[in-house]
RNA sequence: GCCGGAGUGGUGAAAUGGCAGACACGCUAGCUUUAGGAGCUAGUGAGCGCAAGCUCGUGGAGGUUCAAGUCCUCUCUCCGGCACCA
C-alpha cells in the first residue's frame, strides 16, 4: 500500500475487533476491575456532537491503558433516551416517539462504532425500553415505599399561548423556550422526591470521593449548608447563624409580600427588650424558621430595611455561649436545597407507577404488573388543562386498585429525564433487564464493580444528574440494594468544544460540525487524536479544522515510517540518544494520560517521531513501544503495523510499556545552565553527577564567563546539580 | 453582590521556583514534474545589530528570592455558576 488509507484500515478492523469480541467484558473475572463511564448521550436528531467524541475518546484511552495494566475493564455505552427534543418532533411530525427514537439511537451508534470506542456493545442499555423503564419505576417505588416521594402543591411554569407546562430547562429568561411568550406560574399537585433528606449525607460525603475541588464546592454551595442556631422570641422562633449578635435585634422580620409592620411585638429574650414584628420582602419563605431577627449593625439588609423605616441601629455586645444557652438557643442547620419536583405533565417518560384509590390514596402498582407501559398515542401534544397526554386516554388511566380491586385511576405525569441516567450505571451490571429481575440480583455484581472507578462528564451536570444519582445511590444504600455509599469513585470534566469563534455548537447558529463528514475525509485516528491534541482536556476550546489537518499530517507521517525500511530493522544494538528518548517518552506519555494531560502526551509522541525521521534504523522493540504508546489515541493504525511487525495478537491486548528501571547508562551527559546574576550565559555539557566544586570550575573556566567576571568580585554561587549554576557578582 | 476558573507569540498552547514559548497550527523563503487540503529544508515573541550578541518580554502595580509565568499583597479584564439562604 502506498497511501495511507483510513477507510480501510478503519473499517477493517473494526470489524475484526467485533468479532473477536476484543472489548467484551467478564464481569466476573478473577482480574482486578475498572469501571469506566462516560455521560451515556441523548439521541437528539442532530447526531452526534465533536463534544461527545472528546469526552469518550478521553476515556476510552484511559480504558485502553487500563486493559494494558492488566485490568478487567467495563466501557459501556448506552442512550438517555426519553427527552423533550424527541417529543416535540413528535407532536410537529406525528411520528411515534419510539420511532424516532431508533432511528437515532440507530445513527448515534453506527457514529460511534465508527470512531473505533472500546465499548462493550453487548451491555447497550436503552432507558426508553420497557425492560429498562420498568425497573425506573420500580426503584422510583422503593423510594415512595421509603417515604421518599410525596405529593405538594407546587407552581408550574405554564405558557399560555402553546397552553402547556414547561420543565425549568425549557423557560429561557422567563419566556417559553419555543414561542417566547412570558411564563406564568401555575399551581400544580406534583410528585417530590426528598433529596433533602440526604442533604448532610450528599455534603458530607463529598470528602469520600476524588471529584474536582469546583464541583465539590459547587455541589456544597448548590446544598447550602448552613449551620446556626433557633431562638425564641416569645412565641415567635427565628434562625440566624449569628446567635451571639442577639442584642443588637432591633426587629423581627417574616416574609410578606410588601414591607408592613405586623403591629404585633415579640420580646428578646435576651435583654427582654419589647421589638416590633414586621413583614419584609426580603425575607425569603421556607427558609429556617421562616423569621429572621433584624440586627442592623451586623447584617447589610437588616441595616438597609432599618434605615428605610426608621427601626432603631445600635451598637451592642456579643452574647456568650452561657447566655445562649440560658435563654434556649438550640443549634440548627438548614440547606439550601430544595426537594426535587419529580412530575411532568408530558408524555415522553416513564409514567409514575402510582394509582390513585379513594379507600388507599395513592398505591404502587405491584410488581407483576411493571413496567406500566406507555401507551400508543394519536396525538402527543399536552391537553388543555397543562396535564399529561396520558390525561386523555381514559381507557388507560382507569384501573383497579392493587390493594383493594375497587376503581382507581392512574397517575398520568410521567417522570423527569433525570430518572433514567440516576442508576444506569447499574444498569450495564444487569445481564437481562427483563421484568423478572425486580429484586435486583444482580447484587453480587454490585459488590464487585462499584464503585465507577473513573466518570467523565459535563461541569453543566454538576448540580443536576450528578447530585440526583448520588441522592438515588444514598437512598439505595439505606435499602440495602447497593454496598457503597457512593456511586462514583473518580470524577472528571472535559472543556465544551465550541466553534472556531467560541460560540456553542447550535442548529440555530448553523456552526454545527459534522463528525461523519470528518470521519470519511480525515479519519477516526485523526479525529480522536485531534481531540486529545487540541488543548487541555478541561478546558473549552473552538473547533479548528487546520488542526484536524495536523492530527492527520502527523499519522500520514506514522504512515510513512512505519511502511519505510528502517522500521523494520532487527537490531539489538540501541542507540543510546533514541534509547534515552523512548524511556522518556514511556514516561511522559504513562503519566501524562493518568492526568488527562492528552495534549502533552500526543506531543512527547510527536518529539519521538520527529527524532525518528532523523534516526537511520528503528529497532523492533522501539518500534513496538511507539506504536503500544500511540494505540489508545489511534487505536486502528497502530493495530495495522502492529500486526505487520508479526504479531499475531492485537496491539489492544499488548501489555503497557515499562520504564527500565536501572540507572541508565544513556543519562551520562547533562545540560548544565551557566546564569550571571541570574540570567543565562552560557550552557555547560557535562557528565552526569559531577560534584558542585567541579560545576564551578568547568563554568569558571569557560571564556564566555571569564569575560563576565573580569573586574567583578564573586559574592556567591548557587549549584543546582545536573541543571544549573547561578554566579552572582557584586553590583 | 457572592462562589469558582482563567489571562503567556498571529493561533491552540508548553514550562517539579531553575534556559519562557516545547509540540502543533499559520505564515515567509527555498527545494522537489508537485494530478491531492502533498512532501522536504530553513526561518518565525518584540526591539537594536551585517553578525557574534545585547536589551525587553507571561493582564497591571508592588513584594519575597541568588533566581518568579510559577510564591505573597493589591488591582484590572474575561468565562462559568448562584441570586436577598439570615
Amino acid at each position: 500500500m502506498k497511501k495511507y488509507n483510513h477507510r480501510t484500515i478503519e473499517k477493517k478492523w473494526q470489524k475484526v475487533w467485533t468479532e473477536k469480541n476484543l472489548y467484551r467484558t467478564n464481569l466476573k473475572s478473577r482480574r482486578k476491575k475498572y469501571y469506566c463511564l462516560v455521560e451515556f448521550p441523548y439521541p437528539s436528531g442532530e447526531g452526534l456532537h465533536v463534544g461527545h467524541i472528546r469526552s469518550y475518546t478521553a476515556l476510552d484511552v484511559i480504558a485502553r491503558k487500563r486493559r494494558a495494566e492488566g485490568f478487567e475493564v467495563l466501557y459501556p455505552m448506552g442512550w438517555d433516551a426519553f427527552g423533550l427534543p424527541t417529543e416535540n418532533y413528535a407532536i410537529k411530525t406525528g411520528q411515534p416517539p419510539a420511532v424516532i427514537t431508533k432511528r437515532n439511537v440507530n445513527r448515534y451508534r453506527k457514529q460511534l462504532q465508527e470512531l473505533g470506542f472500546s465499548f462493550d456493545w453487548s451491555r447497550e442499555i436503552n432507558t426508553a425500553d420497557p425492560n429498562y423503564y420498568g425497573l425506573t419505576q420500580w426503584l422510583f417505588l422503593q423510594l415512595f415505599k421509603a417515604g421518599l416521594a410525596y405529593k405538594a402543591k407546587m407552581p408550574i411554569n405554564w405558557c399560555p399561548k402553546d397552553k402547556i407546562g414547561l420543565a425549568n430547562e425549557e423557560v429561557v429568561a422567563g419566556c417559553c423556550e419555543r414561542c417566547g411568550t412570558p411564563v406564568e406560574q401555575r399551581e400544580k399537585d406534583q410528585w417530590l422526591l426528598a433529596i433533602t433528606k440526604y442533604a448532610d449525607q450528599l455534603d458530607r460525603d463529598l470528602d469520600l470521593v476524588d471529584y474536582p475541588p469546583p464541583v465539590k464546592i459547587q455541589q456544597r454551595n448548590w446544598i447550602g449548608r448552613a449551620e446556626g442556631a433557633k431562638v425564641k422570641f416569645g412565641n415567635i422562633e427565628v434562625f440566624t447563624t449569628r446567635p451571639e449578635t442577639i442584642f443588637g435585634a432591633t426587629f423581627i422580620a417574616r416574609h410578606g409580600a410588601a414591607d408592613r409592620f405586623t403591629g404585633e411585638y415579640a420580646i428578646n429574650p435576651a435583654n427582654q427588650e419589647k421589638i416590633p414584628v414586621w413583614e419584609a420582602e426580603y425575607v425569603m419563605e421556607g427558609v429556617g424558621t421562616g423569621a429572621i431577627m433584624g440586627v442592623p449593625t451586623h447584617d447589610e439588609r437588616d441595616r438597609a430595611f432599618a434605615e428605610k423605616y426608621n427601626l432603631p441601629i445600635r451598637e451592642a455586645p456579643l452574647a456568650d455561649e452561657i447566655l445562649l444557652k440560658k435563654i434556649g438557643a438550640r443549634p440548627m442547620t438548614t440547606y439550601k436545597l430544595h426537594d426535587w419536583i419529580f412530575s411532568r405533565q408530558r408524555y415522553w417518560g416513564e409514567p409514575i407507577p402510582l394509582v390513585f384509590c379513594e379507600k388507599h390514596n395513592w398505591v404502587p402498582v405491584s410488581n407483576k404488573d411493571l413496567p406500566v407501559k406507555l401507551p400508543p398515542l394519536k396525538k402527543y401534544a399536552p391537553t388543555d388543562t397543562g396535564e399529561s397526554p396520558l390525561a386523555s386516554i381514559e381507557s388507560w388511566v382507569k384501573t383497579k386498585c392493587p390493594l383493594c380491586g375497587g376503581p382507581a385511576r392512574r397517575e398520568t405525569d410521567t417522570m423527569p429525564n433525570w430518572a433514567g441516567s440516576s442508576w444506569y450505571y447499574l444498569a450495564y451490571l444487569i445481564k437481562n433487564l427483563k421484568t423478572n429481575t425486580y429484586n435486583l440480583k444482580a447484587k453480587s455484581l454490585f459488590k464487585h464493580w462499584l464503585p465507577v472507578d473513573w466518570y467523565n462528564g459535563g461541569l453543566e451536570h454538576t448540580t443536576l444528574h450528578l447530585l440526583y444519582s448520588r441522592f438515588w445511590h444514598k437512598a439505595l444504600y439505606d435499602l440495602k440494594l447497593v454496598p457503597t455509599k457512593e456511586p462514583y469513585g473518580k470524577r472528571t470534566s472535559h472543556g465544551l468544544v465550541l466553534a472556531a469563534n467560541g460560540e456553542k455548537m447550535s442548529k440555530s447558529r448553523g456552526n454545527v460540525v459534522n463528525p461523519d463528514e470528518l470521519i470519511r475525509r480525515f479519519g477516526a485516528d485523526a479525529l480522536r487524536l485531534y481531540e486529545m491534541f487540541m488543548g487541555p482536556f478541561d478546558q473549552a476550546i473552538g473547533w479548528k479544522e487546520n488542526g484536524l489537518v495536523g492530527a492527520r499530517r502527523f499519522l500520514d507521517r506514522v504512515w510513512r515510517l512505519a511502511v519505510s525500511s528502517k522500521f523494520k530493522v532487527q537490531s539489538s544494538k540501541l542507540n543510546s540518544d533514541l534509547q534515552f528518548l523512548v524511556q522518556q517518552t514511556i514516561k511522559k506519555v504513562t503519566d501524562d494520560i493518568e492526568q488527562m494531560k492528552f495534549n502533552t502526551a500526543i506531543s512527547a509522541l510527536m518529539i519521538l517521531l520527529n527524532h525518528f525521521e532523523k534516526t537511520p534504523a528503528i529497532p523492533l522493540a522501539v518500534a513496538k513501544t511507539f506504536l503500544k504508546l500511540l494505540s489508545p489515541f489511534a487505536p486502528h493504525l497502530a493495530e495495522e503495523f502492529w500486526v505487520k511487525l508479526s504479531e499475531k495478537k492485537s496491539i489492544h491486548l499488548a501489555p503497557w510499556p515499562h520504564l527500565i528501571k536501572t540507572e541508565p547508562r544513556w543519562a551520562a551527559m547533562v545540560k548544565i545552565v551557566v546564569q550571571i546574576n541570574g540570567k543565562v550565559r552560557d550552557i555547560l555539557e557535562a557528565p552526569a553527577g559531577l560534584t558542585e566544586e567541579k560545576i564551578k570550575n568547568l563554568a569558571l573556566g569557560k571564556e564566555k564567563i571569564q569575560l563576565w567576571l573580569k573586574g567583578k568580585n564573586i559574592q556567591r554561587t548557587i549549584i543546582v546539580p545536573n541543571r544549573l549554576i547561578n554566579i552572582v557578582l557584586d553590583q
